[in-house]
DNA sequence: TTATTTTAAGACAAAAGAGTCTCAATAATA
DNA sequence: TATTATTGAGACTCTTTTGTCTTAAAATAA
């Protein structure tokens, strides 16, 4: 598996709140219920992007989360690194510790190339670039529904 | 993690039986102690990889284990996908499930390019090729040793 | 036939990842 | 001030992955 679970939640997560107006704060349990996933967990991932900075939080009524940053600006490779660390963008296929074009792994070339293709992507795919996309075509962010199911019903 | 555990060791043993000459049985510990993995572990391992009639063993005094094919028609890919199955090479980056052309997340795009990368390099790339490489330039296998060290000392 | 060398199979244990629960802290509001 | 809505922190459980151990089965050789 490429990425964690919590990696994956977390980007599910911050592409609902790239979706909001600027500076709304969300509360969890609204994400948890559209996006279904289990409240307390989410709460956990998140806890670790407002710890990096990604996110911000506020407690109380009318709290919750939001994006420190405008999405256009939120790299994917962000989110990724916040949770799973750096290791998928620098570690050896075969699992060898200090694996560089210095002492190589016979897999080294061959790899370094492809991890840069998921380096790349990663760098320069945005949050707002997914929302716009979603939003317009639909795409879903659930096993079931469509983008639209992250609006309010008021919208 | 892009691979498994297990499929590391899989991938390293494969490339230590392809060094060997054509028919040769090598005995798990014999590889085990040369490639600093658990001889246990890398039984389970080689275990699936010869239910996958990718090698073949044989038990007893002279018995041991050796790839099913030449090294040079075997891909890294048909390792891969018997330790860890088609997953990497299929699934959706944000986890969900039947997500396709036909039913897309907002990643999907981006990510079937990228995966096809990864495919791609895992396809095209063989035992053979990587041991060519391995031997040419002395490059590691192990955290400490060279190529050189899957040679026997009468080599 | 008996002992030895090897893989096969499966139980078991340890560690990491995934997920749940409780309680504390903070902020708003009645 | 008391209540309610929220995040924060940490203990806890469950599952999967990783790793160990024991015993059985097969093949060879003495």
């Amino acid at each position: 598996m490429l990425l964690s679970k919590s990696c994956v939640y977390g980007l599910r997560a911050s592409l609902y709140l790239a979706t909001r107006k600027k500076g709304e704060f969300v509360p969890i349990r609204k994400m948890s219920d559209k996006l279904e996933i289990s409240f307390h967990f989410l709460t956990k991932i998140l806890q670790q992007l407002t710890a990096e900075g990604i996110m911000e939080s506020f407690k109380g009524p009318n709290g919750g989360i939001r994006l420190s940053r405008d999405g256009k600006e939120i790299p994917l490779v962000d989110i990724v690194v916040a949770i799973d660390g750096p290791e998928l963008l620098t570690e050896c296929a075969l699992g060898l510790p200090g694996c560089g074009t210095k002492n190589p792994c016979p897999l080294h070339d061959k790899w370094a190339e492809t991890r840069d293709g998921i380096k790349d992507m990663l760098e320069n795919t945005t949050l707002s670039e997914l929302v716009k996309k979603g939003k317009t075509e639909n795409l879903r962010l659930t096993t079931d529904g469509g983008f639209d199911i992250l609006f309010d019903d008021d919208e």
